[in-house]
RNA sequence: GCAUCGGUGCCCGAGCGGACGAAGGGAGCGGCCUGCAAAGCCGUCUUAUCGCGGGUUCGAAUCCCGCCCGAUGCUCCA
């Protein structure tokens, strides 16, 4: 039984798909005005390894992640760089997904843009008018209704009397708006902006219809999980609640967010101006450092990235690394065998993962096999130790992190042969001398029993 | 202020009424192994005052109340 925390109901629940066997899930993207930083890869990487245990659990899933390429920031990006909207949304979105790519993010089944589902939000916005729930102000745009939907304030907890209070206090409020809390649905054109036909007044779309156009679109009513960073609560998810089901549609049927990332105690967030980019960060690490960084901590937990944690995470991956090697350098061949340490660790991991996603967990599993399966090769067991390998990797797999191949290289294979003859010879000066220049090289002996591997240190 | 989530060994971070004599990772130290390393294993720091004070319970890191501290949200946000 797979149980998540639903955000709505504030407690963990069973997750049980409209379709027995299917999952249908939406996954908040950005809006592509800038390059990703690690918040954007910790959402990402959350989803990822739901959607991935899910598959590995045998569920049919289908993800949808939009890329939002009509917003304020990216006129003004495209204003302050006089270039146009569409180049830079396009820039920052091809950005996003190759380095999302590089961090082990596999691709959505869709990746909808919303400037390709404009004429599904005038239709939304037709049908929200025609149920009332919406109004059009001459001039500025159509608005939602936020008295027309009873349960408005549920998702984030607040009741709608004290939302009220606070609208207004960051943005001045348009007072042609029934209420402080009705928002844009469709945007009346500006100079200069980019604009599409609708009934009502040219324009572009407000806020929070595109997500909903575009989940509703293509995954229909009632779809399963809709999921983003905690910091979309409100009002981006609340707003897209609102406006779907005031249409009439029933919206997604349990909601995820994920905590966010803090650099020294604060939230990383552009405005603060203490982001790291994904770049940065890929650029000093291994990608799957940053991924068993993130997986050592629970998604719902505010986390902290940096250079102490990278490193660690780092460490980690090296012994995940160096377990495959031993267990290749001792000529055991890959194996599906069970043993009494595999089957225990297959229960173990399932349970922490089926919990609400427990990858903390679920990696203290997989650290722990392998430990095992050093000890079994101590003990001249290879077998054993193949078989925990492949355990690991499988595990591994379900989260998403791979354990490293050694590619075969000859020149350096020779050189790692003529030490072996020297150390034969007990010529240690000379074996020495060859270890220290591939050391030079970024080249790392281990020897083992069975013989001399190596790996490359970056 | 209101809402939500937290405060656990040197660091990160699980656990969320009894198998806790508190997972796992990292760091330090000692040992074994090794020609020396690396990798690995074992031990150790670690009897972690589980933020503080009360309470419930046969039993609390886990539940309740109060307090202190922090993060996030309250129409830019992943």
């Amino acid at each position: 039984m797979i149980r998540l925390y639903d955000s709505l109901s504030r407690e963990v629940v069973e997750l049980r798909p409209r379709a027995p066997g299917e999952v249908s899930m939406y996954v908040c993207g950005p809006t592509v005005y800038d390059v990703p930083h690690l918040g954007h890869a910790r959402t990402a990487v959350t989803y990822d390894v739901l959607c991935r245990y899910l598959t590995w659990r045998g569920l049919d899933v289908t993800v949808v992640s939009n890329i939002t390429d009509v917003d304020d920031k990216i006129i003004e990006r495209a204003a302050a760089e006089e270039s146009t909207e569409q180049e830079v949304s396009a820039r920052f979105g091809d950005i996003y997904i190759r380095e999302l790519g590089a961090l082990g993010v596999a691709e959505p089944s869709a990746r909808p843009r919303a400037t390709e589902y404009v004429s599904q939000m005038v239709s939304f916005v037709e049908r929200l008018l025609a149920r009332d729930a919406a109004y059009v102000i001459d001039g500025a745009g159509v608005y939602f209704d936020v008295a027309r939907y009873a349960d408005y304030g549920r998702l984030p907890g607040r009741d709608p009397e004290e939302l009220r209070e606070s609208a207004g206090a960051r943005v001045a409020v348009d007072e042609r708006k029934r209420d402080p809390l009705d928002f844009a649905l469709w945007k009346a054109a500006k100079e200069g902006e980019p604009a599409w036909d609708a009934p009502w007044m040219p324009g572009r779309p407000g806020w929070h219809i595109e997500c909903v156009a575009m989940s509703l679109g293509l995954l229909g009513d009632g779809f399963d999980i809709h999921g983003g960073g905690s910091d979309l609560i409100f009002p981006h998810h609340e707003n897209e609640r609102a406006e779907a089901e005031a249409a009439g549609h029933r919206f997604a049927r349990l909601w995820m967010h994920s905590a966010m990332v803090n650099v020294e105690g604060e939230k990383m967030a552009k405005s603060a101006g203490n982001f790291r980019t994904l770049a940065d960060v890929l650029a000093l690490h291994d990608p799957r450092a940053l991924r068993l960084a993130m997986l050592q901590a629970h998604y719902r937990s505010t986390m902290e990235i940096d250079e102490t944690v990278l490193a660690g995470a780092a460490a980690g991956i090296n012994r995940l690394d160096a377990f495959a090697r031993r267990v290749g350098a001792s000529g055991a061949l890959d194996t599906t065998e069970r043993t009494a340490d595999t089957d225990a660790a297959r229960t173990a991991f399932v349970e922490a993962m089926d919990n609400d996603m427990g990858t903390p967990g679920a990696v203290g599993v997989i650290f722990e096999l392998l430990r095992k399966g050093n000890v079994a090769l101590d003990d001249g067991e290879a077998e054993a130790a193949a078989s925990a390998l492949h355990t690991v990797r499988d595990l591994g797999g379900a989260l998403g992190l791979s354990l490293r191949d050694s590619s075969p290289d000859e020149a350096i294979q020779q050189r790692v042969d003529e030490r072996q003859e020297a150390r034969a010879a007990r010529d240690y000066a000379t074996a020495d001398l060859i270890r220290a220049a591939l050391a030079d090289e970024g080249v790392e002996l281990e020897d083992t029993p069975t013989g001399t591997v190596w790996r490359r240190v970056t």
